[in-house]
DNA sequence: CTAGCGTCA
DNA sequence: GCTGTGACGCTAG
């Protein structure tokens, strides 16, 4: 197999083309600024890697094998030896540096992979790192960097020789440390592994994180969950991918052992020949055949107490990935002379006594702190991944959080809010699940975990969804009803809902604690001061939700919201994989169509690109131009260019026919990529479940990603006559309907029910605003929809011809006037002039007067306060109301009016949510969950026999007012809830509520 | 008009 | 190769 490089972009200005010779690199960065002068100049066609390569050429000769490379965009260029390199040899150097960033390459005959560590939290920006891998054969030449450029001078008493590591940390002057490494490339259990050293430079602050992303495990994504259904494979699936990932990461000894090596040595020395160690350890296991028992002391006493940086306690010894390697071979007895010397413990570790007595006295705390702690020694407080990216779309940051990443559980009792008393032990639990030993003090452990989470001490828990789901797999259990958890992320959140990616470290901020930088006590101490400020945190934020009314909210609803949105990422959704991979090859096909199109426009474009469209559009074709009557076409918002969107590009059908084409494709090629092939990534052994965000929305709402599955397209699509003229191989008159919702199918025996709130933020509208009108509408219990029943006075055609195009056009249209539209985008979205468009909205606004005085009174409040409030006294800051930009406080104000109704209907829907779930728990004999919350509506899966009794019950429970909202609020409006039920979730039929 | 997420260049 | 941003399009009111 060919070796498979990563190509890394090297900042030239920063590097070294590190298999050259000092003087080659010199001439290679001249070429670089002579390269940047050129385009400066004159434009360069030239790709810089082809510039590179001829200039390097010129200067040295060919260079066998080696590709030259550069991304234009991020102005970089790098140099990667080709399929072919004889230069380069496995572990090759690359040196990276970068302020904020270490980025490394590991390069192996078979496989090649790169970790990036980006620091964060307590390490300041100015520090600097660098890293090499250094090959065996030109070592010496590479050795140029420049901390390496000390001699090997070790410090007295530096050295450091360990069995359990192969890392080595040197201290070179001052705070630069130095380590070498050697790790494996291949596979121990084939054979073919091979020795790669690396020699690495870096300061003291970032040696915890260089230290964590060199002997990170890779994580396996399997998100196991399991099914409703039997899923007897699960096990053996996860385990073989497990092993499959050992062999596919190429993940030697040195980083099999990462557990017991994740924590960083300073003073220690250490060179070991991993092969020797091998063979000792075989040696070992043939001699002995049992662990080497901790009494023995061995190398452990050479550990220092006062090391500075040890997080060994934050990893149980072994891991499955470890077991499989290396089976039986025990180092327990350092982890357990090493846990002996701190503050945090792990359970396991003690006497069944003991063991008994640190459970019952945490069980018996007033407050209990939780913090997870992940794999690669951070935790929840302190994490080096979750401030890495704050990505939300790409999930980045929050699959870093997700279970798989998780190692254990810390726990710490204390009394009285007044945070773990001095010396308090912060308790490690082996996560639940895992494959710890069977005996009695497991079934303690498990047997704790119920108890804590059935007693009413208050349990205080950064991100306690996460913690509940871990508890809930573990009991197999699918809802832990009443848990008293409090969450001071989403206390945080609910503060100031406008704050995107609220972490601990942002909560904090937020009620003025500082979170000091530990950099010299040990990461146990670390944990337990955290642990600390997290107690004083959720006191901290309890006095402020106190003071602003929002404590009810907290605890009634969002709180109790929380185990539920855990329950609901258990319960998966079954799918129908013929379903959608027939809608997949359906798609396949409209391939061929996409090709077909930049011919018509005489040269090739790409499609997707609303830039190059544009050229294409209104530069070359000139449809702007044609269009009749000489109308101006929408501008895009920040380019001020001519929009290519929905709206602009049916304008244009007429003139042209690549407008229609490019509208058909879009929308094909939306359902493609998005509810097809994006939804057929999410599916897991044939089901599909979603991942919950309670403080991702600012008005309260709830959503949903990976997949979002409230935003799947509620109509089918159906793939026309039309289209198929450029579908090759398909008649004319085939009809292809695509509903990605069709795939979604209910277990044999179960069947989907939906119970969707009628005009849900309309009725909550006529409740706020207090219109006679509205209310009366409302009040007055007509069986018709208002929608319906508004469209078809504007068309002027009687109710029963009303299409659900059209009363979802008039709700629209409702909405957007509703909520302060202006004439140009209502006329633009129904077509029409501006002047029919304005007389819509007058109409609206006066036939429904107290709207606007509504708005007004809203607005009004806003600017005397600086935010908006709901029916449960959710609020919004709002700063831009006072905003000297007319544009900004119109958007502000906007914001205000919606935000309350919008709000209000969140606060409803979250109620109605957890009303139904305890309804359905009190009645353990009807066999029903909720799975799907789409803002207004609610999906359960109901079991056949219990269709009609539970439909009863959650219709009457979603519309008893006094249920919902207890004493928060009386609402001058009925709430009404329409129901439907059907085997798949794209074709449900109405139930009469009449009937039972 | 207001909320979201996902895709793509 | 990775990251950030804007435009677009789907959802829900």
């Amino acid at each position: 197999m060919s070796p498979v490089w990563r190509p890394v972009s090297a900042p030239p200005q920063l590097d070294r083309f590190c298999h050259l010779s000092d003087d080659a690199q010199l001439v290679m960065k001249g070429i670089y600024r002579q390269y940047n002068e050129q385009r400066k100049q004159q434009n360069t066609q030239e790709q810089p890697g082809t510039y590179y390569q001829q200039m390097y050429e010129r200067r040295f000769g060919a260079l066998p094998g080696v590709i030259f490379s550069s991304s234009q965009t991020r102005q970089t260029a790098s140099i990667l030896p080709g399929p072919s390199s004889s230069t380069l040899e496995p572990g090759d150097v690359y040196i990276n540096s970068l302020s904020n960033q270490l980025e490394r390459t590991v390069c192996g005959k078979s496989n090649a992979h790169s970790v990036r560590v980006n620091n964060s939290g307590p390490i300041p920006e100015s520090s600097h790192s660098s890293t090499m891998l250094v090959s065996e054969s030109s070592k010496n030449s590479a050795l140029t960097d420049i901390s390496m450029e000390q001699p090997d001078a070790a410090l007295p008493n530096t050295n450091f020789e360990d069995t359990d590591t192969d890392i080595l940390f040197q201290q070179d002057k001052g705070d630069s440390w130095r380590y070498e490494k050697t790790t494996f490339e291949g596979s121990p259990l084939l054979g073919n592994n091979e020795k790669c050293h690396s020699i690495c430079s870096t300061n003291t602050l970032e040696k915890e994180a260089v230290y964590a992303s060199d002997f990170k495990i890779p994580s396996d994504n399997m998100r196991g969950i399991a099914s409703p259904g039997n899923s007897p494979n699960c096990t053996t699936d996860t385990r073989q991918s497990r092993q499959s990932m050992v062999t596919n990461t190429c993940t030697g000894p040195a980083q099999g052992k990462s557990s017991i090596s994740a924590r960083l040595k300073q003073h220690m020395i250490i060179r070991k020949d991993i092969q020797m160690k091998q063979d000792k350890r075989e040696h070992h296991k043939r001699q002995s055949g049992v662990p080497i028992n901790a009494s023995e002391g061995s190398t452990t006493s050479c550990l220092d107490t006062d090391r500075k940086y040890s997080s060994a306690h934050f990893s149980t010894p072994y891991k499955k990935q470890k077991k499989i390697m290396d089976d039986q071979t025990s180092e327990t007895h350092k982890v357990l002379a090493v846990s002996r010397q701190h503050t945090a413990r792990e359970v396991t570790r003690l006497s069944d006594q003991d063991l008994r007595n640190v459970l019952q006295t945490l069980l018996s705390a007033q407050e209990v702190l939780i913090t997870l702690v992940y794999k690669n020694g951070s935790t929840q407080l302190r994490d080096i991944n979750a401030a890495q990216t704050k990505k939300k779309s790409t999930g980045i940051f929050r699959q870093k959080q997700w279970t798989s990443e998780v190692q254990s559980v810390a726990v710490c009792g204390c009394e009285g809010g007044n945070g773990p008393p001095h010396g308090a032990k912060v308790w490690l639990f082996p996560l639940p699940g895992q494959d710890h030993n069977k005996d009695s003090r497991d079934t303690h452990i498990r047997v704790f975990w119920k108890d804590l989470v059935s007693n009413q001490h208050r349990k205080i828990c950064c991100d306690a969804k996460i913690f509940l789901i871990i508890l809930m797999k573990e009991f197999n259990v699918h809802f832990i009803i009443d848990v008293a958890v409090f969450d001071p992320v989403v206390a945080a959140w609910l503060m100031d809902p406008d704050c995107e990616n609220v972490t601990f470290h942002k909560s904090l901020s937020l009620v003025c604690l500082t979170w000091k930088e530990h950099v010299l006590s040990s990461a146990v101490d670390v944990l337990r001061e955290d642990m600390c400020l997290l107690s004083e945190l959720m006191k901290c934020l309890y006095q402020k939700l106190v003071a602003r009314d929002l404590w009810v909210l907290y605890c009634c609803v969002e709180m109790k919201l929380l185990p539920l949105l855990a329950a609901m990422e258990l319960r998966p959704l079954r799918v129908d994989s013929d379903t959608m991979l027939r809608f997949s090859d359906v798609l396949k096909q409209f391939v061929k169509f996409e090709s077909s199109i930049p011919s018509n426009a005489g040269h090739p474009f790409l499609i997707n690109s609303p830039a190059q469209l544009r050229q294409v559009l209104f530069e070359e074709l000139k449809l702007d131009k044609k269009l009749p009557g000489g109308k101006r076409l929408a501008k895009t918002n920040i380019g001020h260019q001519i929009s290519t969107s929905e709206a602009v590009l049916s304008q244009l059908v007429g003139t042209h026919c690549l407008p229609a084409i490019i509208l058909e494709y879009r929308q094909v090629q939306k359902l493609k990529s998005t509810y097809v092939e994006g939804m057929m990534s999410c599916v897991r052994e044939g089901y599909i479940s979603t991942h919950w965000d309670q403080t991702s929305a600012a008005t309260g709402r709830l959503s949903s990603y990976q997949p979002n599955i409230q935003a799947i397209p509620k109509t089918s699509t159906v793939i026309s006559d039309y289209t198929n003229n450029y579908i090759v191989g398909k008649k004319s008159g085939d009809r292809v309907e695509i509903f990605p919702r069709d795939s979604f199918i209910s277990h044999d025996g179960w069947s989907f029910l939906a119970a969707d709130f009628q005009q849900i933020e309309l009725r909550l509208l006529a409740h706020l605003a207090d219109d006679p009108t509205l209310l009366k509408i409302f009040t007055e219990s007509r069986s018709t929809d208002i929608f319906i029943e508004l469209t078809s006075q504007w068309l002027s055609k009687p109710v029963s011809l009303v299409t659900t195009q059209e009363r979802e056009q008039t709700k629209r249209v409702v909405y957007s006037v509703m909520y302060g539209a202006g004439k140009e985008r209502l006329a633009e979205y129904l077509k029409m002039s501006t002047h029919d468009a304005k007389a819509i909205i007058d109409s609206f606004l006066v036939k429904f007067p107290a709207v606007s005085q509504f708005s007004r009174k809203c607005v009004e409040f806003c600017q005397r306060n600086g935010f908006t409030t709901t029916i449960f006294k959710r609020r919004r800051l709002i700063p831009n109301i006072k905003s000297p930009s007319p544009v900004l406080r119109a958007q502000a104000e906007r914001q205000a009016v919606n935000f309350c109704v919008q709000g209000s209907a969140a606060d409803l829907c979250k109620a109605a949510m957890i009303q139904v779930e305890h309804t359905l728990q009190s009645h353990a004999h009807l066999k029903a969950r909720l799975v799907v919350q789409i803002h207004d509506e609610l999906l359960l899966e109901v079991s056949d026999e219990d269709l009609n009794s539970i439909r009863s019950l959650v219709q009457s429970v979603m519309e008893d007012e006094v249920t919902l909202c207890g004493k928060m609020v009386t609402l001058k409006v009925p709430i009404k809830v329409s129901l439907s039920s059907g085997k798949t979730w794209g074709h449900l039929s109405p139930l009469d509520s009449g009937k039972l």
